[in-house]
DNA sequence: CAAGAATCCTGCCAGC
DNA sequence: TGCTGGCAGGATTCTT
């Protein structure tokens, strides 16, 4: 489940029934899964082991599970990244538990659950690595997300409307700001009445603060929704959909009525993906 | 630096 | 019924 607030729900899982628990053991099914480890799955098998987690955090769609030392030996610097890809589960199981089809990797808990990273698509992975400053190595280019608390929006906004970029492109590239995918960079600009092509230099800083400002209340609202689902591939750690699918204003929605004016939504292509708004509240200027 | 395309996958759906 | 092309919530890499 990919974008930032059905991965939180994932997280928030994840915490209740990670954190304090050890990892008895940890098998990777499918090298994909392990495809950014350098020894591939054989190397989260090995090292993973043993280990305690001691948080669940996440930076806009990653997510990762803090390691401590056996024997409560204190922190490892070393931390489990999960990333879902388009198609990734993270999923808390009872050991009789049905097989799935695409497990691609699993670990044994000492309360005798298992977590299963169930992934269709392979598009996600595991990595297993250091930390530092608090974030994976593997992170250092992931900007920060909407939701964190230090976010310093009108900042970002300065940033973005600095660039010669349409506005859509800039909201799903993770380096400038994290978390936003396809539903909710369409959902934030119908919030905020922008055209998705619009270049974001010739946006108003006050109307690029009001854009991100209708991110954070966007992806809140789906978060206490459980997040967005259309089909059983994006639940939460006990397998169960969110029911934010039924709130969104323009993604998924072309050909229908705006719930605001009610002229058609219309969709068009843009940055390779399927793109959703109002031709008649969303204007280009 | 920006834009566009291609890449990695599996499964579903519409249309023929 | 079966085939085909298009499409899907992502990120990275390469070329232009």
């Amino acid at each position: 489940m990919p974008e930032l607030p059905e991965v939180e729900v994932v997280r928030r899982g994840l915490d209740s029934h990670m954190v304090g628990r050890k990892i008895v053991s940890a098998t990777v099914f499918h090298p994909r899964a392990a495809r950014n480890q350098l020894g591939g799955g054989r190397e989260i098998e090995a090292n993973l082991e043993g280990l305690t987690v001691s948080a669940a955090r996440r930076r806009g769609k990653f997510l990762w599970l803090e390691l401590d030392e056996p024997a409560d030996q204190g922190p490892t610097g070393l931390a489990l990244l999960v990333h879902l890809g388009m198609s990734g589960q993270m999923l808390v199981k009872a050991p009789d538990a049905e097989p799935s089809r695409h497990l691609r990797a699993r670990a044994e808990l000492d309360d005798g659950n298992e977590v299963w990273f169930v992934d269709q698509r392979t598009f996600g992975y595991w990595w297993l690595g250091e930390l530092v400053g608090g974030i994976p190595l593997k992170l250092t280019h992931i900007a920060p997300d909407l939701l964190e608390d230090s976010l310093d929006i009108p900042a970002l906004a300065a940033v973005i409307k600095a660039k010669n970029t349409e506005i859509k492109r800039l909201l799903l590239n993770q380096e400038i700001v994290s978390g936003i995918g396809n539903i909710y960079a369409d959902e934030m600009l119908w919030e905020a009445q922008i055209h998705p092509a619009q270049n974001a230099s010739r946006i108003s800083l006050k109307r690029i603060i009001a854009l991100l400002e209708s991110g954070v209340v966007v992806m809140t609202r789906a978060l206490d929704q459980g997040g967005t689902s259309f089909d059983a591939l994006y639940v939460n750690v006990e397998g169960e959909s969110g029911y934010f699918a039924l709130s969104l204003n323009a993604y998924g929605r072309g050909g229908e009525p705006c719930p605001r004016c009610g002229t058609p939504i219309t969709r068009t292509t843009l940055a390779n993906r399927g793109t959703h708004f109002c031709p008649q509240c969303q204007r280009k200027r």
